[in-house]
DNA sequence: TTTTTTGTTGATTGACGAGTCAATAAACAA
DNA sequence: TTGTTTATTGACTCGTCAATCAACAAAAAA
């Protein structure tokens, strides 16, 4: 009994599917068989839906893309001076939405996927310099011509602490995180404790 | 023709072309055919060597993680002050052995492999706190108790660094990755620019 | 010399998985 | 009503790959 419009729900399911696949499994090592059967339909439908395997990877990485720009541009909001607006930057990455286990194996895996795909690293390429001009522009009025350098070790310990992340995941590790990229901040802003 | 003592050639063979194989591939999606290929060899003598794929991948993980810590233990040698320790470890981790293409890669993928592996996890976990505690011994008479936090936000540098490496590589990065890192330590250290 | 140990591979097996296709069915348009 | 579009799947094809095996060869031990 086919419902009509059922392609955006369909497709949004795959994504999600294939997120928590991953996640679960550790890898992109799943089949299409295990993400459609998670979002509930036959392997079948979800290669008509999206052509095929790389297909929905790419998908699934543009929608944690975009809910992590989300989140970020919903945190940005609330902030109005340059130090508040790079705090709310630091704590939109370690929100609930993106600093899941899902979430951060996926992220890992998409590395991995961009050592092959060219989308994949140019959808990652792109994350990378947005994250690093979110920096930037909030410590240039605080650092100079430092902001450069600066923005580049704020992105790269939150990279890092992502990656050790996947590793070892606690409950109470989203709040740690978040305190140390704030006290690195702080270090590069000169304040002393 | 077969010759005698050809099991630790064979097994170094597979291990370097199994990083190798890895690293040109970019991801764990390696056939042993591929592997033993390269390694000059048939599929079938891997598997007499090594028994089973994963067996493969663990001893290519240890040989990275050994590498590592020589090229660590190394630099070492020639220091004397607690600075210098810091610098030496700092400088060895982005050094000639470690800091190319295939090894990134490689490093990279174990990464994901420990998502699955509770082997590789071990060696992964062993690589970090051997990472942390090399640092905190020699922040701890700089820093006293900040030590620990420290120690932490220099290795999610360093490992940040790592994980961005593997998406854009080029000559001159090494060079970048140390002066930042060190960078990020004088500021630990309250040295300022 | 016979036997055992070590080295080595081509061929095969058995499983699994991506992608395709034909067929079915409901909704909608003409 | 008839034709077209959208939804959906079971069955099938074709390829790949990890692992095993049988067989051969040479060195070393007996």
């Amino acid at each position: 009994m086919p419902k009509l419009g059922m392609e955006p729900i369909r497709r949004a399911a795959l994504v999600k599917a294939t997120i928590d696949e991953i996640g679960a499994n550790g890898s992109l090592d799943v089949t299409v068989s295990q993400i459609a059967k998670r979002a509930g339909m036959s392997s079948a439908l979800a290669h008509h839906y999206f052509g095929g395997k790389e297909q929905i990877f790419l998908a699934a990485m543009r929608h944690t893309l975009s809910v992590y720009a989300a989140e970020v541009r919903g945190a940005l909001i609330m902030a109005d001076t340059p130090r508040e607006r790079l705090e709310a930057i630091i704590r939109a990455g370690f929100g609930t939405s993106n600093f899941r286990r899902e979430v951060i194996a996926a992220w890992l895996n998409f590395y991995v996927l961009a050592q092959t795909s060219g989308e994949a690293k140019r959808l990652l390429t792109i994350y990378q310099r947005r994250l690093h001009a979110n920096l930037m522009f909030n410590l240039r009025p605080l650092l100079g011509d430092d902001a450069q350098d600066a923005a580049y070790r704020i992105g790269g310990l939150i990279d890092g602490i992502y990656l050790r992340e996947a590793l070892t995941i606690t409950k109470t590790s989203s709040k740690a995180a978040t305190k140390h990229v704030l006290a690195a901040l702080d270090l590069e802003l000169g304040k002393t404790k």
